[in-house]
Order: structure tokens, then C-alpha cells, then sequence
DNA sequence: AGTGTGACACTGG
DNA sequence: TCCAGTGCCACAC
């Protein structure tokens, strides 16, 4: 995986995209979650919500980006495939306080929090 | 410039 | 109701 990011002739849309991810990813509560749908509708890309996955994914060096906070609509921990371990993202949801069984989150719905609603 | 990929979301059977 | 396949947009090579 390569996933380095080089500015080609510097064009702004390279990180400005990513950077609309962490921006929201960061703004995510303590004790709460979001799905890659709402964030990516909030940037506009609703149809992009891989795009938003992609994101964090470049975000692997980032302690300022919870990724963590994210998972998929059915409130699954898809990325925690991609996190260092393998329960560490588990770990950390729990440690927020949320219920986290087999990588599901329960009460998903509750800890839901939409960047829409919010902002 | 085109191709392939990707931590999703949606619709159909 | 659940499983599977397809579609989408943006980034990387």
C-alpha cells in the first residue's frame, strides 16, 4: 500500500477532500459514531461514502482522526480489518463507552450521530 | 490519459 | 427477512 500523498502540481482538491473527512471525523463527540454515508453526504459525496473509507485509511498516520468513530451504515466495524490489531478498534469504542459485540455496535442507531443533524 | 481499486450504499431476487 | 450483485465517485499508478 503505498497511500503516500504527493502534491502533484499542488492541486488544492487532493487533500481538501481527505482534509473535509478528518475535519468531521474529528468533530464526532466523545461516546459517539457515524457512518461513512453521513459524512460523505455531508461533504457532498453521498455516493462517495468508499471515497470517506479511502480517507482514513490515509489518515494511518493521524491520531487526530478517530477513525475509530466510524463504521459502516449497518453500524459494523468494517475498517477494524485495516486498524493494527484487531480488536484495538473495538477496544477503543468501548473505552468511549460503547457497546461494541463482534464488531457490531449495539444500539447503533442511538449512538448515531449525523453530521447533517448536527451541523 | 486510462485503468484499477476501495474501511460503502442501494436495489433486486 | 436476508443474501448477492451492481453502481457510484474520487484517488493512486
Amino acid at each position: 500500500m503505498g497511500v503516500k500523498k504527493n502534491n502533484t502540481t499542488g492541486s488544492q482538491s487532493d487533500t481538501n477532500f481527505f482534509d473535509r473527512v478528518y475535519d468531521v471525523a474529528k468533530l464526532i463527540p466523545h461516546g459517539r459514531v457515524t457512518s461513512y454515508g453521513a459524512i460523505a453526504k455531508y461533504l457532498g459525496a453521498a455516493r462517495s461514502a468508499r471515497m470517506v473509507g479511502w480517507a482514513m485509511n490515509a489518515c494511518g498516520g493521524r491520531d487526530d482522526v478517530p477513525a475509530h468513530r466510524v463504521v459502516n451504515r449497518k453500524g459494523i466495524l468494517t475498517g477494524k480489518h485495516h486498524f493494527q490489531g484487531t480488536n484495538l478498534m473495538q477496544q477503543l469504542l468501548e473505552n468511549e463507552g460503547v457497546e461494541v459485540i463482534d464488531n457490531q455496535i449495539q444500539h447503533f442507531e442511538k449512538l448515531f450521530w449525523d453530521p447533517m443533524q448536527e451541523l
